[in-house]
DNA sequence: GAGTTTGAAACT
DNA sequence: CAGTTTCAAACTC
């Protein structure tokens, strides 16, 4: 992570709908691998754990790439057997062996590696390792799926992009922490590759490989081993892997790989079914050309479909794999997924981005978020763009699935693009919801995924998405909207988009017109807050629609759920939310983050490190107005205590009016009202539009600057304040430092005065007829009362001295004589001029 | 927990 | 833009 700090990590969440219309047999389906008709269940990977573990001397297989992107593709399975993912991974550079094949030295080449059998090994939780080889490499990139050992649940996927020289710690702190979230059972192992080795996993994964691969370069794993030179341009790959013995706690898969090129991707796939066959496939292993090769992917027609960069995308995009991708973009970046925590966060969700994009970000609490979003249109972000899509297959009507859950893709599925790099895939009468991530080139941040898998009938899908911008860890989730199941107390999307176009909840600004119909743009300051924990809705009148929302949003849900669980007999959305808690629950992400930025547990602070907020109470704005704090902050009321509630799902319409009137009201309405001030230097926040308390003294929480623990600042038009800035906190006693706050507020108070008396002398309201300003035109009321105040902040003074009756009164007059000959002066030089 | 106070937001 | 009203949070009892 050092290695990228300084670069942001962006990462758009995109739902994604498959749609097997749009798509034929013959795209998708090419995907899949001769051995699809084989069918994995949980216990075949177990099988096949045993099988590794058997061969664990030999290392397990690692699929090396060069090359940034990583496609995933994941069949779809109507049976309650589980084919096994297929992975793609485009491989440009080297690296590779018997198994992994390389066709193109080139980097603009772009191999794809498919890989539909994980490897698994077994290995005691507390033998978790983590050996990675040294280059030189910048950034590298893990994809993670978590599928619980049951078989019951749906796979996660994580995606990880990391610095390769830090990568094992975090690898393996990250590992721990998924073990130790779900179950003891989980086994972890790290693996660092070595070259010169045979890739075990490969080998007895069954992967193709091509003839027509050329300078293939075998890269070994060696169990045990630390890289000890990552030498010459080759790949190096460290192999976490994580697997759940039985229990349906999750299995996870950890695969990173690291280049010296600074880009590598490995990926890994932990399929759990829960069929009970015994036998797992290998893996496989083939390149992109080799696909086309063998006729499983078709040339044409999948080519607009995935997201790229221009760049290096390009041959990807001419290859048309579809599925899940992964690109890295930036050389240097570096990237993580995690599993979001569905830790109970009690605070709205967020939904709206700011409306003016861009210009404020960087104030406040969510400057972090502000990196450099783009929107998808924009160039920038289509460079290098990691991108990740996620997808899950529908399961069979009453099927429960565990924590985890393989993401599938059907065969006949197609993908629908829009001319933006962020994809739909849509399928519509499933309702199966999918996330792309996309994160755009420049930003070298981890990103946080978790999908989780509901029950077939739903459409709820959860997708956790973290972005680790600027330090501070982010994370969004992706949560399908049920169109027509009310539990999730959300209203069922309206249909007023046209066409499948999905639109993001974006308030009123235009960049969210400029969207193509099936692409989701997402402007840059849209991106920045989502990445914050607000949350994107996107309606799709075709298909189920996804909301992008934090984390606690999920939790929400999952409590209301709960709520509901008593209330309706089926429950579906009942077995989704805990789908949900279970699917990011099985990896706490939240954990994970703890170990590696020490924050706080979500608990009680968000991903951002910004503590959750306090639930309205509104009775009368319906939540939709500035009053209610969490309308005011772009989020979802949640958890909250409001009547007639319309700042929901459900009210979506509505919402946006509101959002839109406040909007025309104040453009910057939705813009943090704490700022950074600066004349002062960056490091003091500001109230923007400072507060304008006549009673409290800016010493209460009615003070909007005092709430926020800010100094009142020549922006605050308060009357009386004592909310001054601290004095150095020396070695004092309270009493003396109450004492010189006192004094300093005094002073600051009487010379606020002043200035107020003086800019209002120096401005007089009013003339005489003749034109003549004389002085007491200029004693206006506003100038009496600064007076007065004046005259009482200097009393005070005297007070707090503890000065006699008669130097007080003599400091009082001396002071009133001041004022006065301030606004005679005053008068002269408004006559001058 | 009810009532009051307060100041921002909304309204005129 | 200023004054007033509305509103919800903060505060008090």
């Amino acid at each position: 992570m050092s290695i990228n700090k300084g670069q942001n990590a962006r990462a758009l969440v995109e739902p994604l709908a498959l749609d097997s219309r749009t798509l034929g047999d013959g795209d998708l389906s090419a995907l899949t691998l001769s051995h699809n008709n084989e069918q994995y269940s949980s216990n075949d990977f177990e099988a096949f754990a045993n099988i590794q573990a058997e061969l664990e001397c030999m290392n397990a297989e690692e699929v090396m790439t060069t090359d940034e992107e990583h496609i995933i593709i994941g069949r779809n399975i109507e049976t309650e057997t589980i084919v096994p993912d297929v992975e793609m991974t485009e491989v440009s550079e080297q690296a590779q062996e018997e198994h992994i094949i390389y066709t193109t030295a080139n980097q603009n080449n772009q191999n794809i590696v498919f890989q539909t059998k994980p490897t698994l090994q077994r290995l005691p939780a507390s033998t978790v390792q983590v050996k990675s080889n040294v280059g030189q490499v910048t950034q590298s990139q893990s994809i993670m799926i978590v599928s619980p050992a049951g078989g019951q649940g749906t796979s996660q996927i994580l995606k990880i992009s990391h610095p390769s020289t830090a990568s094992a710690g975090q690898l393996q702190s990250l590992a721990q922490t998924l073990i130790t979230a779900k179950s003891a059972d989980n086994i972890v192992q790290l693996r660092s590759a070595q070259p010169n080795k045979p890739v075990m996993a490969t080998s007895h994964s069954g992967n193709i490989t091509l003839g027509s691969v050329q300078n293939a370069k075998t890269v070994q794993s060696a169990i045990k081993r630390t890289a000890q030179s990552t030498s010459q341009n080759r790949n190096v790959y460290t192999k976490m892997i994580l697997a759940g013995n039985q229990t349906p706690s999750g299995q996870v898969l950890i695969t990173s790989s690291q280049n010296e090129n600074q880009q590598t991707q490995a990926i890994k796939f932990l399929n759990n079914s829960t069929s009970s066959q015994d036998v797992t496939s290998p893996a496989k292993t083939i390149t992109l050309a080799q696909a086309q090769q063998m006729g499983l992917l078709s040339t044409n027609k999948v080519q607009h479909i995935l997201p790229s960069s221009p760049q290096k995308q390009v041959s990807i995009k001419k290859k048309g794999i579809i599925v899940n991708k992964l690109v890295q973009s930036s050389s240097s970046q570096t990237s993580k997924m995690t599993l979001v925590p569905s830790n109970t966060i009690k605070s709205p969700t967020k939904i709206l981005p700011a409306p003016t994009m861009n210009t404020q970000v960087k104030t406040s609490t969510i400057s972090n978020q502000q990196s450099t979003f783009s929107s998808s249109n924009k160039s920038t972000v289509q460079q290098s763009p990691q991108k990740v899509i996620i997808r899950q297959s529908s399961l069979k009507p009453g099927t429960v699935l565990g924590s985890g859950q393989v993401i599938r893709i059907p065969a006949n599925q197609n993908i629908v693009t829009g001319s933006n790099q962020v994809h739909q895939i849509q399928m519509p009468s499933r309702q199966v919801q999918y996330v792309r991530l996309v994160s755009t080139p420049s930003s070298g941040t981890t990103n946080v995924v978790t999908v989780g898998k509901t029950k077939s009938q739903t459409t709820l899908q959860t997708v956790g998405v973290g972005q680790k911008l600027g330090g501070q860890q982010q994370i969004v989730k992706v949560v399908p909207l049920n169109t027509n199941n009310q539990s999730l107390r959300t209203v069922a999307p309206k249909a007023t988009l046209t066409g499948s176009g999905q639109r993001l909840l974006i308030p009123a600004t235009a960049t969210v017109s400029n969207q193509s119909k099936n692409a989701v743009a997402i402007p840059a300051s849209a991106l920045s807050q989502l990445a914050s924990g607000q949350a994107v809705l996107s309606t799709n009148s075709n298909v189920g629609n996804i909301v992008v929302l934090p984390a606690q949003y999920i939790q929400q849900q999952s409590a209301d759920d709960t709520k509901l669980k008593s209330q309706q007999a089926t429950s579906g959305l009942l077995s989704n939310s805990q789908n949900l808690q279970s699917s990011t629950g099985t990896i706490s992400v939240g954990s994970v983050l703890e170990n590696k930025t020490s924050q706080r547990s979500y608990t009680s602070v968000e991903p951002n490190g910004i503590r959750p907020r306090k639930p309205c109470n509104c009775t009368k704005s319906q939540c939709l107005k500035l009053y209610c704090d969490c309308f005011a902050n772009g989020e979802f009321c949640h958890m909250c205590n409001c009547n007639n509630c319309s700042n929901n799902l459900g009210n979506e319409e509505e919402r946006q009016r509101a959002i839109k009137s406040c909007l025309e009201r104040n453009p910057n309405a939705f813009r943090p009202k704490i700022g950074k001030g600066r004349e002062t230097g960056d490091d003091i926040r500001r109230h923007n539009k400072g507060c304008n308390c006549k009673r409290s003294g800016c010493l209460k929480n009615y003070c909007e600057c005092y709430e926020a623990k800010i100094p009142c600042s020549a922006n605050c038009k308060c009357i009386g304040c004592r909310n001054v800035e601290e004095p150095n906190l020396e070695k004092k006693s309270l009493k003396d430092l109450a004492e010189a706050a006192e004094v300093r507020t005094a002073q600051l108070t009487l010379n606020k005065t002043k200035l107020q008396l003086s800019e209002m002398a120096f401005r007089p309201p009013a003339t005489s007829n003749t034109g003549a300003r004389q002085p007491f035109n200029f004693l206006t009321d506003k100038v009496v009362q600064i007076t007065c105040e004046c005259l009482m902040a200097q009393a005070d003074e005297a007070e707090r001295n503890m000065f006699d009756d008669e130097t007080s009164q003599r400091l009082i007059i001396e002071e009133f004589g001041r004022c006065l000959k301030e606004i005679i002066e005053s008068a002269h030089k408004a006559e001058a001029t």
